[in-house]
DNA sequence: TATGAATGAGCGTTCATTCAT
DNA sequence: GATGAATGAACGCTCATTCAT
């Protein structure tokens, strides 16, 4: 196993084992034997167990961020384009349950230092931050004050994922995608 | 100091400390000594630290469901009910912080058992349940999936009070108050 | 129930529970519940747990001293009251299997101070160091030092009765009760 | 200090600790701090304290089992044979007081697990069940129950050693030596 | 770089005992 | 005498982290 396999399975051990028992109730060492590499070998990776967890919550955020990004339409048309970035995130949200798991227990968690996630949150809604402000100037959205948009938003996706996390056999439906973008289209609309 | 004086001094302060420092971050020898109490007290009306959080985490919720059906409406007009629920369930969020980011930091935690959220969620959204159907069989409210509805609510709920509780001063501006209802509202209906 | 009711049952469910659990198993909360008083009352009876188990050890050893001390026969000849006294004890081990692993579990436990365990088998074996100090005199017994007879005596008791616990099937063939009191006797006979 | 040094020197010290305070009252903290070592390198070594209770009573048992088979004779003659069986184990337990202490006190004791006393016992015993049949077979020995008998060797050699660990001086003389083997084989002879 | 034995502060929990009622 | 809530020292055990190899 090559130095980047280790460090890659210590990463994906971490996430799995986070999001099954808890950040506290996994300790380190659970960690590196599933890894399949010894105790201190993830302390040469990670200096502590709170920046492996940094470490993993920044990937994913920006996992998500860059294939949102690269998939964007723009067409022109605000409320396409809005439903077409919402249809990659749930789409994403579906192909990686154990991720999106992860930002269920841990967006709002203690065990992820207030300004990681804020970093994180900034970070990947900056560009909902834009579309929201443009989608303002343009009349098409009302004109509710930005965070609690933005608030709104992350509230909306993260409630969206748990529906299709817990019905798996809605994620087909279209039908169930179109309304949950009606929900958040319709909140933010004038 | 009475008995039912120290089972609620241990309540009070594991509030408190599990939203300041997070659940695992605060030891039961902690809530005791801050409590004014010994830790085997804590011990003799609590079997575990996870049933005093469990204990508590049903408390609040009850807490708020009591407060928003003891004051809730009935004009027999939907929209107007639901305003004045949204009202009642902000204001009791506004009034209470602590408990409210104990909400914040808990609803998906893993330091409450899924069957204890499960439970807290059923009790407490049942009328919120039953105000939908009653809704959508009325024509005022969209035919979306009940559960994603109800996830949806929850969503902008936390939202919502975290952005107030974020920006205090804008609970009095009639202006936020109703733009908050009206994400609310019509994420919801037709 | 009457004062002297509850002390018994203390002792009783004491009995029961260092058997089955262990000394240190068991908590004096446990007795006094199984017991049905309070946790005070144990200690309005006995200053202390060691106190409780050095009482009920005493007890139970008087106990079988007295039983043994009743039914003694005297008929002259040595072997057939030995043997007599052999089917007495033993006969009291079967009746009493509660006590008699309590035997087993605690005549060699440091649960038990020393200084007790020593006054309960000087006591109970007092009789037991005439007899064989009469049999060695008189020519039928070998004259081994009497402290290594009497440990041997007490040995092939705590074995035999063992032997009977471990095989209840066993306790009415005479040919096993005589098994086990020649075993008794040829080991001491000249 | 070697790895095999600190495990060796938390047995050495449980050893010395069971004997001298009881298992109950002896604390894992205690054992490791007069071993030199953390009390995590305690557990780094033996699951819990039970486990390491447990190993030691095998450890030791196997020591006795190891020296008797490696020193036993086989003259063909079994009251010779059995004789020098004798004197090999009652040596080692003059040799090793601690250890036969510890047998003394644990034997019989539920701080062992049944079924790890049961393992030693027909573990260690075995060659003693053999020698037993074997003598029943030609003869020499009665024929009682061979787990009459078996309880029966056993309770004379617990007797037997503590009579020569409380007179340490009579094992010097042979007198004494035969009276003990004399007790022990007369018991079973036919 | 990788290892895993060693560390020891800190944890949740227990329980014999006390004492106000 | 009887009660049971309260006590707090002490327990077995965990685990993030270190460091000699």
């Amino acid at each position: 196993m090559s130095k980047i396999d280790k460090k890659q399975a210590i990463l994906d051990t971490a996430l799995t084992l986070f999001v099954s028992q808890g950040f506290y109730a996994t300790s380190t060492a659970s960690i590196a034997k599933t890894a399949g590499v010894a105790t201190g070998t993830l302390f040469h990776h990670f200096a502590s167990k709170n920046e492996l967890m940094n470490y993993l919550f920044l990937n994913i955020k920006q996992e998500l961020a860059t294939e949102i990004q690269s998939k964007s339409s723009n067409k022109g048309e605000l409320q396409l384009d809005a439903e077409h970035l919402w249809n990659v995130a749930i789409d994403w949200a579906i192909a990686n349950p154990l991720k999106q798991e992860f930002f269920q227990q841990y967006s709002m968690s203690p065990s992820i230092a207030a300004e990681i996630r804020q970093q994180a949150m900034t970070g990947i809604l900056s560009f909902m931050g834009e579309l929201i402000t443009h989608g303002q100037k343009t009349g098409i959205l009302a004109n509710y004050p930005l965070s609690l948009m933005l608030e709104g938003c992350h509230g909306q996706y993260l409630a969206a994922t748990r529906y299709f996390l817990d019905h798996p056999d809605k994620w087909q439906d279209v039908t169930h995608k179109q309304a949950s973008f009606s929900m958040f289209w319709n909140a933010m609309k004038t």
